[in-house]
DNA sequence: CCAATTCATCAGTTCAGCTTAAGGGTACCG
DNA sequence: CGGTACCCTTAAGCTGAACTGATGAATTGG
């Protein structure tokens, strides 16, 4: 009988490419992992790996056990959600990876929201960067991460990671009320607030710039969007926010709509097979009321249809 | 995670129904199960066992995780077959249960086959009752049974296991030359030579010589096809067998045919997923072309028409 | 009512699988 | 080309999960 133990290992490793990677993702030293993996050829008597330059490589007889591997895993993941969908309550622990304007905003109300409807239900929340915590999800230190997809900047697709739509939060120009800007344009020479090189906001904040005809003239440059909003407040740069950080910190200037009411999609990811999970579920629905009711309360400029909404 | 290991003993035990039983099959010691079960209800933090006297019965979870359980299982069986079906050679280690004549008639050809046409290929074949050895295929004990359903006496149906038919295999009157008898009726005092009580077989026989409107006088009862046809050749009994066992010895006396032509199925039982192993559909071939030769070979009345062959 | 079954529990033991440490091969860089 | 960094492997030793065996409690059947 093949050990599915094992057969993780190397589904880990075909994802991942190294065994030291893997070691490092699952927490154990590469040689565990070696020696399970060499563990595995033994007992199936079929050679796995093959060494590529100073790292190995997957044999075609690997890559059948690691297809394979994934249905039985995804099966698991379905007999754990239904052990819990056929409980009256909602119980367990759910591990959650938020970035920050999720953990400041859309958590809280939706943990206020769940504490009530599902007391047996306990959270675990971390804020993190989520282009690092989605690969996590399939090393099963998160069961779900909230994510963030800034236009013209498309999710990686990672294999055995479903995501599900939250809906759109729109994003703005703020400008300090210092500054005599009426649209982008006018911004060309001001100072800017950005996230840093290499994430996606960033990348988007810098399109729509250079869209707008000039290259912006980056001050600061920090992923905390409240600093963002407190640069803007205290007339030290313009920035390019999402709607959201206004239910974490005042307004502080003015807001203005760009063309064609750009917004970034919040999604939710979990491993496949967990997304009928009542947890999940529950945590899922929990999430978008809280959007939308955050969405309602906002004192915004109500120039867009949101057709999220 | 879900471990499979205590998962698997949950399917036994929805199987089995009792601890010891699980115990028992799978060679552990009865405490080990229990502490196990224990384990796994711990971690899944619902109640999978409720006591029901002095034994245990599955909560409805419990049966939740038997049924992914199944299909888990069937698709790591069905990934071995796929890994052992990329390989240009058959090879591995067949464990093979035999009821007698096969293991005389049936199975020595086959093997003769293999050695030839997969050399890799490796054999362990026991003769054992098959009736007890079916159940032990999701034990693993044995990957393939082979097995004999006698007309009436249809073979029980075992969740996860398959069935594969190899033949016909035509039952006919064994009389000693002795006898004065041309037809079933002229043995209605005769002694005879059946099969124990219990067996199918057994069960058949009587069947049939009530059928023919007598009670018959069993003077005899073994397992042991090639006794009967020994009791047959010194002129100490009538017997109803079937034409493989001439195969393993001399035809003893005067072989008569019986109204309506009946015959017994030989098949194979294998784990589901398994059937597409390549060292099984190689053994169930060697095993059909080893019965057809055998037929051919063998000097038998023509009286019937075999459907099968 | 006693004997036999069956499951639970506890203490003791064994072995699979981990870590650490050392070694060898490969790529990359000045 | 040597140096360095990275990656995989192997050996040795240790730890904890899981097994055995003994004991006890509960239930059923003769």
């Amino acid at each position: 009988m093949l050990d599915l133990h094992r057969l993780r290992l190397l589904r880990e490793l075909s994802h991942r490419g190294t065994l030291a990677a893997v070691a490092e993702a699952l927490s154990y030293s590469p040689s565990a992992i070696s020696q399970q993996l060499a563990q595995l050829e033994h007992e199936t008597g079929v050679p796995l790996l093959e060494k590529a330059g100073r790292r190995v490589r997957l044999t075609e007889q690997a890559e059948i056990l690691v297809r394979h591997t994934e249905t039985v895993l995804g099966q698991l993941e379905r007999a754990e959600a239904d052990l819990a969908a056929s409980l009256r309550e909602v119980t367990g622990l759910l591990r959650v990876a938020a970035f920050q304007t999720a953990a400041l905003t859309l958590v809280p109300n939706a943990v206020t929201a769940l504490a009530r409807s599902h007391p047996g239900l306990r959270l675990r929340i971390r804020q993190i960067d989520p282009e690092q915590a989605i690969p996590t999800l399939t090393a099963r230190d998160y069961d779900v991460v909230l994510g963030e997809e800034y236009p013209g900047q498309p999710q990686p697709r990672v294999p055995g990671v479903s995501l599900h739509r939250l809906g759109r939060d729109p994003l703005r120009l703020a400008v300090p009320d210092s500054f005599d800007a009426a649209d982008l344009a006018d911004l060309a020479s001001a100072p800017w607030a950005m996230e840093p090189s290499g994430t996606s906001p960033r990348r988007w904040a810098q399109t729509v710039c250079r869209t707008a005809g000039f290259e912006p003239d980056i001050r600061f440059e920090s992923t905390d969007m409240v600093f963002h909003a407190s640069l803007v407040a205290t007339g030290h740069a313009a920035s390019l926010l999402p709607d959201l950080v206004w239910a974490a910190t005042p307004i502080p200037g003015r807001l203005l709509t760009l063309p064609g009411s750009p917004a970034r999609t919040l999604f939710m990811a979990v491993r496949e097979g967990a997304h009928d999970h009542p947890a999940i579920t529950a945590f899922h629905t929990a999430l978008r009321t809280s959007l939308t009711t955050l969405k309602t309360t906002l004192p915004l400029p109500t120039t867009e249809a949101d057709p999220a909404s």
